[in-house]
DNA sequence: CTATATTTGATACAAAGTATCATCTGCGCC
DNA sequence: GGCGCAGATGATACTTTGTATCAAATATAG
């Protein structure tokens, strides 16, 4: 009666629920049901979304979610790694790369809203390096990357009109 | 009476105020007494200023800005890229490099506060590559670097306990 | 100086995020 | 399997950040 019915049972889902499971051993950390709701939440949206549609997405589920609980899990799970904020769109993604810790760039797609996570090594180096040159020691790295993506250039191309965003 | 009497009329100043100015006719766009109060007041604190300690600022002098018209204002000075918004930090700073459009990065000292604009030529070569590389084309590009500065990292040493941020 | 298209100021509101604290619960231990 | 309790949750209230609307004011071209 409680479970959550709309949420498909796919390989996805339950590996990324087990990830979640060893990453909470490893660290010591508690595995809760709001932990494992907004993990299997976000997993299903496959696009990012903002703290408050997925507290909507929540509520729809167990009702019991608030704005506060839903900042806190993401915060958890963040500082996991498996979790990330876009800045530039104030929105949550899963992390899609999900072995060890990393820093990642995000290409997003101002039309179609797609969202691309790469793990580029040259530029690592270089905000590494830009770092160090600055005399900076780095330990978080913010790279957004905003544009229009391959499939929508295309379908746009003959409706284009210079002044449109 | 109604003239801005704690703000220096420093070389800096008037050299913003020209380039604004120029920006302005340039751009076609008019030239209005916020537009520049605004330019002024970020250019004295000469840190990042939230949009409301701005507004707070620009009350104290003229008393009737509104947090409507500071967004608006801001999001002039950024459209001429005369102004950047910090989006790890939500914040607004003056754009340090006064010569046409470009792609920066930001180096931001979670101690002090400490703001670096910089302007690398292999971050900015990584970043175009990799949007090539899949497809995108790039027309924004948030890179911000978040660590501890030099000094922050000298002074700190003696005192430094691992679990600290 | 005048005409007018833009911008502003004022108001109200929406969205995003945080603080506090009593209650509940995951899980290590028996 | 059940107990105890550190740590997490839910509830509430609040702060910060950002937008929409529209009548009144004003920067600039002529």
């Amino acid at each position: 009666m409680r479970k959550a019915r709309n949420v498909s049972p796919t390989p996805a889902r339950e590996r990324a629920l087990r990830r979640l499971e060893d990453l909470c051993r490893e660290h010591g950390e508690r595995l809760t049901r709001p932990r494992r709701a907004v993990l299997a939440t976000l997993l299903s949206a496959r696009r990012p979304l903002s703290a408050y549609e997925l507290l909507d997405l929540l509520r729809a589920e167990d009702g019991k979610s608030t704005a506060a609980s839903v900042y806190r899990t993401l915060d958890f799970l963040r500082a996991l790694g498996i979790v990330h904020r876009l800045e530039s769109t104030r929105s949550f993604v899963l992390c899609e790369h999900l072995e060890g810790p990393h820093w990642v760039q995000f290409l997003i797609c101002r039309r179609c809203g797609q969202v691309v996570e790469a793990e580029d090594e040259r530029i690592a180096a270089a905000t590494e390096r830009l770092g160090q040159r600055l005399g900076f020691a780095l330990d978080q790295r913010i790279v957004e990357l905003t544009g229009v993506c391959e499939g929508c250039r295309a379908s746009a191309a003959c409706h284009w009109r210079p002044g449109a965003r």
